[in-house]
RNA sequence: CGAGUCAGCCAGGCAACCGCUGAUACAAUUUCGUAUUGGAGGAAAGUCCGGGCUCCAUAGGGUAGAACGCCUGCUAACGGCAGGGGCGCGUGAGCGUACGGAAAGUGCAGCAGAGAGUAGACCGCCUCUAACUUUUGAAGUUAGAGGUAAGGGUGAAAGGGUGUGGUAAGAGCGCACCGCGCAGCUGGUAACAGUUUGCGGCAAGGUAAACCCCGUUCGGAGCAAGGCCAAAUAGGGAUCCUGAGGUGCGACCCGCACUGGAUUCGGGUAGGCUGCUAGAGGUGUUCGGUGACGAAUAUCCCAGAUGAAUGGUUGCUACGACCUUUUUUAGGGUCGGACAGAACCCGGCUUAUGGCUGACUCAAUUU
RNA sequence: GGCGCGGUGGCAGAGUGGUUAUGCAGCUGACUGCAACUCAGUGUACGCCGGUUCGAUUCCGACCCGCGCCU
């Protein structure tokens, strides 16, 4: 699996693959600004999906710039990921919230992503 | 230095690393790689107007409805803009202005007030009559009959203003001046302005963002429009209505086009391509115009996503604010950078918002 | 992205150019031994900013919210 790339086999794209998410959540991991939901694939990456309401979070300047820091945080730890699809969905006053505060909480959060999901793995097999 | 008015401009820059996406080329093959190059705004926003484009008939006629409304121009078009006029606000620079018609008709005006629309007599003023009181004449009080719009008072609004004559008291009742209306003349393309001209003699109150009248404009829907391909299925069953019918042109009638239509039962798909970015385009120069704008010419190609790209981290540096040092036209540190994200495309308007520059006005002070 | 509808007390819900009804809820009093029911009284509203008008919740314009429809 090489890099940080992010092409778009990477992404959840169709409502399909986000409702089998929601459906069969295997993994949740949350904190007050986001709330994670994540299940295995049969693939050999993870993928992403995002779900950043308009209730949440009213103008379009906010929603993009959650959006692209969330995609650079899966981007950068992609590798502890595989397997896994995810959809991250942010919750309300999040407008007042700067870059810095929203990467440290997300590495956080992907850590105990990972140690859960491998929890969740040996406690299958 | 302070308070303001108007106009214009910018939306920090460079580099490194990690990424996204369009186009082109090369490799390749099943959607991945390499290289080059492009990648948010002044408001991309609100969707308030106007157009292009697409379909409905090549968008036709009439009615209804809606919008607009000083004049002249600009424009593809506009409810926009430019120039000018009237009115209003401001000491001023300037700003605002839905600004046609109330002499075609209908309506409305609560409360207050005598009276609210072919005006009106509550108080007041005046005359006359009767009674009473005082009395030389005559005056006063009360009651009644009239006259009167000068004064008081009500109201948002009370049917010209000042003076003078006149009168019982008054009154455009007459006159002078001012104001007003109509006509003429002069200037101006016009709105309109001026007038030592003539006439009228004071009506024709307000409200049209009340109905309305006059003039001008407007067919409807919207890229989720529309077109193509693929997949799926049934060319299915039942009931009803009819041919002087039904459907469509999404208010109605005409007119036009098409030819069975409606309801229901059971079942299925809603994936991709296109529309889609070369345009009333941008930039520069010259010319015409007071200006909005137009013409000519040269040059450039300048976003196109779709669970939705245009970013993140770091360093240097410019700018601003604050703190500090005292090597003071300097050095060091900290903090900050607004409003906000294209979704078919343009022209405007409105709203949000950080800063810079210039011109001008007012006030105070200095020279 | 486009198109359309609405905003009136704590809640529901009429209305119209001239002091905004009504019901439920709340509070006070009466009735009762105490309550309920009933009766009487009471307070709180036209989303925000401008304009037209003597006067605007109403008419006009802009803004802010909320809701619905079209793939």
């Amino acid at each position: 699996m090489p890099g940080y790339g992010f092409p778009r086999k990477l992404r959840l794209t169709e409502p399909v693959q986000f409702k089998t998410v929601f459906n069969r959540a295997d993994i949740k991991v949350s904190n007050r600004c986001f709330l994670i939901l994540a299940r295995r694939n049969e693939l050999q990456h993870g993928r992403l999906g995002l779900v950043i309401s308009k209730k949440n979070l009213p103008k379009a300047v906010q929603r993009n710039r959650i959006k692209r820091l969330l995609r650079a945080e899966f981007r950068l730890n992609q590798n502890l990921l595989d397997g896994l699809d995810i959809v991250i969905l942010a919750r309300s006053n999040m407008s007042s919230i700067n870059n810095k505060t929203i990467a440290v909480n997300m590495a956080g959060l992907l850590s105990d992503l990972v140690r859960k999901s491998r929890a969740h793995v040996q406690s299958c097999s």
